[in-house]
RNA sequence: GGUCCUGUGGCCGAGUGGCUAGGCAAGGCUCUGCAAAAGCCUCUACAGCGGUUCGAAUCCGCUCGGGACCUCCA
C-alpha cells in the first residue's frame, strides 16, 4: 500500500515517492516566538507530527526540520522599522533574545504536552543570518533582486516572466499588481508585488545584523529558503505549513529557492486548514485566540472547563487536516468523553490474553468484520492521512472489545490471531502513529496498588451485602475525582474524572 | 474588487455517483443491591432551485448564506 497525499502545488492527491529511496526530507514552518502559542498553532504541529510518525512507521528515515522564527519581521513593510519582537520587548522591558527564549521554552513545553516528537533539526533564524545573506547575494548576482537604501527586494516581475510565479497559491501577477490596497513604504520598491529579502534597520530597531547592504535584518521569507536549502538540499520531499502561509510566504520561498538553487525546491506541498471560532479564523488579527495555556487551564471566557492536551490532539485528529475545524467548548467536551471511552476500550484490549494458536472463530461474520475494520486503518492513513476515518473504525470496534471484556461476547467468537492483530494494530495506530497517550498522569504505580486494595475491600463488602461500606468507598472516591465502575462478572475498574 | 474554498441530522464532524462513517447529546431496553460504566435498539441528514444520469450529499449551472487569501498570520 502506498501513501497518497494531497499536493497543494498540483491540487491533487498524488502517490508519495521520496526523492531518495528510504529517506524523506520534510520542512515545516515553525512558530514565530514573539508571543504565546494558541490553539490554531497546535494544528499544523499535530498534523505534521502524525505525518512524521506515519512516515517513520512506513520505514522511512525522516529528516524533519522545523524552524523557530526568532528574528522578527516588520509588521508592515517600510513602516518605522519596528519588528514584532523588538516592539514587544520594549513593552515588557526585556532583551529581545530573552523574550524569544521565554516563548521558545513555552512552545517546547506545549509540544511536549501534545506528545509531539521533536523535529530532528530545529534551526533558528538568528542562527542562520549568514546563510540568509549568502542566499540574498546569490539572488542579486542572478539578477533577480535589487538594492535600494540598504534594503534588498526580490524582483517578482522578472521572475514571473521566466518562471511559474503564483502556481502554488493560484495567484496571477497582474491581479496582484492591481490590488488597490495602499501600504506605506511601497515607493521604495520597483513594483508593489516585490518582497523584501533584507530590510535596512532604523536606529531604534534592536535586532540588527551587519550585511553587505548595511545594518539590517532579513526579510520574512528568506529564512525558510535558507534553512531548508542548508539541511534538506536544493530539492526536498515535503514542505508543510498552514494554509494562510501559502501566499505570500510559500510562494516567495519557491521563487527565492528556485533562483538560488536552480531547482523547484519542493516535491509535495502540504497545507493544513484553519481552526475557527464561530466560523472565523482564530488569529491574532481577529483577536479571538485561545492560548494553549488557557486551554490546558480552562481559564478563558469561552471555555467551560480545562482540556487535557490529549483531548485537543484527539479533537484535531477527528477532522481531516484540510478541513476547517470549528472550535467550541461543547465540541471539546464531546471529544473528551469520546477519547476516554476509546482509551478505556484500548486498555481493556491490551489486558486481554490472545492465544495466537487458536486460529478458528465461532462467529465468522464478526471475525470478518473485525478484520476488515482493522485492515482499513492503514488504508485510511494512506489516503491523505484520513485520521477521522481511522478513529471512526476504532470506535466501531470498541463495542466488540467491551463485550468481550464483559463476557457478553465469548472471546472465541473471533480467532486468537485476530485478537492479537487487533491488540497490535490498536497500539501502533493509537500510540505510535496518532501519538495519543493516557490522560492519567504517570505515577510510580502506588496509586494503582492502593486502588486495587480499595477494590478488593469493596468486593468483600459487596459479597457480604455490606452496602454501607461499598457505597462509602465508591462515594468518597468520587469526591476525590476517581470514578469506580462495577463491571460484569463482579469485576471493577476505575478512572480519573 | 480579484482568486479560491465551503454550506451535511439537536451539536461536532467523515464522505472518492449507487453499499445507512463516527463521536457527543436525546429516548427506550438489558445488565445491576443502588448508581455509574458497558451492551443492544431508535433518531436516515445532506442550503434552495434547475440540469446531467438508470441513479447525486457527491458532477454542472444559477440563487442565497459562511469563510480564507490578496497585509503580519499556523
Amino acid at each position: 500500500m502506498s501513501l497518497k497525499i494531497y499536493n497543494s502545488y498540483t491540487r491533487q492527491k498524488e502517490v508519495f515517492e521520496s526523492i531518495t529511496p528510504g529517506h524523506v526530507g520534510m520542512y515545516v514552518c515553525g512558530p514565530t516566538v514573539s508571543g504565546e502559542s494558541h490553539l490554531g498553532h497546535a494544528r499544523p504541529y499535530i498534523t505534521f507530527d502524525v505525518l512524521y510518525r506515519y512516515l517513520t512507521h512506513k520505514g522511512y528515515k525522516v529528516r524533519y526540520v522545523r524552524n523557530i522564527t526568532d528574528a522578527g519581521h516588520f509588521e508592515e513593510e517600510g513602516r518605522a522599522a519596528e519588528d514584532k519582537v523588538s516592539k514587544k520587548a520594549l513593552l515588557e522591558k526585556l532583551e529581545p533574545m530573552e523574550l524569544v527564549q521565554k516563548y521558545t521554552n513555552l512552545y517546547h513545553w506545549a509540544m511536549k504536552q501534545f506528545n509531539c516528537i521533536d523535529p530532528t533539526i530545529e534551526p533558528t533564524a538568528t542562527g542562520h543570518i549568514v546563510e540568509q545573506i549568502n542566499m540574498i547575494e546569490k539572488i542579486i548576482q542572478a539578477g533577480y533582486a535589487y538594492e535600494i537604501n540598504g534594503s534588498v527586494y526580490f524582483d517578482v516581475k522578472k521572475y514571473a516572466a521566466n518562471y511559474d510565479y503564483g502556481k502554488l497559491s493560484g495567484r496571477i501577477l497582474d491581479d496582484l499588481l492591481e490590488t488597490t490596497r495602499e501600504l506605506d513604504g511601497q515607493e521604495e520598491k520597483k513594483d508593489r508585488a516585490d518582497f523584501a529579502l533584507w530590510k535596512n534597520a532604523a536606529p531604534e530597531h534592536i535586532m540588527r545584523w551587519n550585511s553587505p547592504w548595511g545594518e539590517g535584518f532579513p526579510g520574512w521569507h528568506i529564512e525558510c529558503s535558507a534553512m531548508a536549502t542548508k539541511y534538506l538540499g536544493a530539492e526536498f520531499d515535503i514542505h508543510g505549513g498552514g494554509m494562510d502561509l501559502q501566499f505570500p510566504h510559500h510562494e516567495s520561498e519557491i521563487a527565492q529557492s528556485t533562483i538560488c538553487n536552480h531547482h523547484n525546491p519542493v516535491r509535495y506541498w502540504m497545507h493544513n486548514n484553519m481552526i475557527t471560532i464561530n466560523g472565523k479564523k482564530m488569529g491574532k488579527s481577529y483577536n479571538n485566540v485561545i492560548k494553549l495555556t488557557e486551554m490546558f487551564s480552562g481559564n478563558h471566557p469561552l471555555l467551560t472547563q480545562a482540556f487535557h492536551p490529549m483531548v485537543i490532539r484527539f479533537f484535531i485528529l477527528q477532522s481531516h487536516y484540510r478541513s476547517t475545524l470549528d472550535f467550541g467548548s461543547t465540541a471539546l467536551e464531546a471529544s473528551e468523553k469520546a477519547l476516554k471511552r476509546l482509551w478505556e476500550a484500548y486498555e481493556a484490549l491490551q489486558k486481554m490474553e490472545a492465544d495466537s494458536t487458536r486460529l478458528t472463530a465461532t462467529d465468522i461474520e464478526l471475525e470478518a468484520k473485525v478484520l476488515q475494520l482493522l485492515n482499513e486503518l492503514e488504508e485510511f492513513m494512506d489516503d491523505d492521512l484520513s485520521t477521522a476515518k481511522v478513529l471512526a473504525n476504532m470506535f466501531e470496534l470498541a463495542p466488540t472489545i467491551n463485550s468481550i471484556k464483559d463476557g457478553i461476547i465469548n472471546v472465541t467468537a473471533i480467532s486468537g490471531t485476530t485478537l492479537q492483530l487487533m491488540k497490535d494494530r490498536f497500539k501502533v495506530i493509537l500510540e505510535d502513529i496518532l501519538g495519543l497517550t493516557s490522560m492519567n498522569s504517570q505515577d510510580d504505580g502506588s496509586l494503582e496498588r492502593v486502588m486495587q486494595l480499595l477494590i478488593d475491600i469493596r468486593k468483600e463488602a459487596k459479597s457480604k451485602k455490606d452496602f454501607a461500606t461499598s457505597d462509602k468507598i465508591r462515594n468518597q472516591l468520587a469526591e476525590m475525582g476517581i470514578l469506580l465502575k462495577d463491571e460484569k462478572a463482579g469485576e471493577m475498574s476505575w478512572t480519573k474524572l
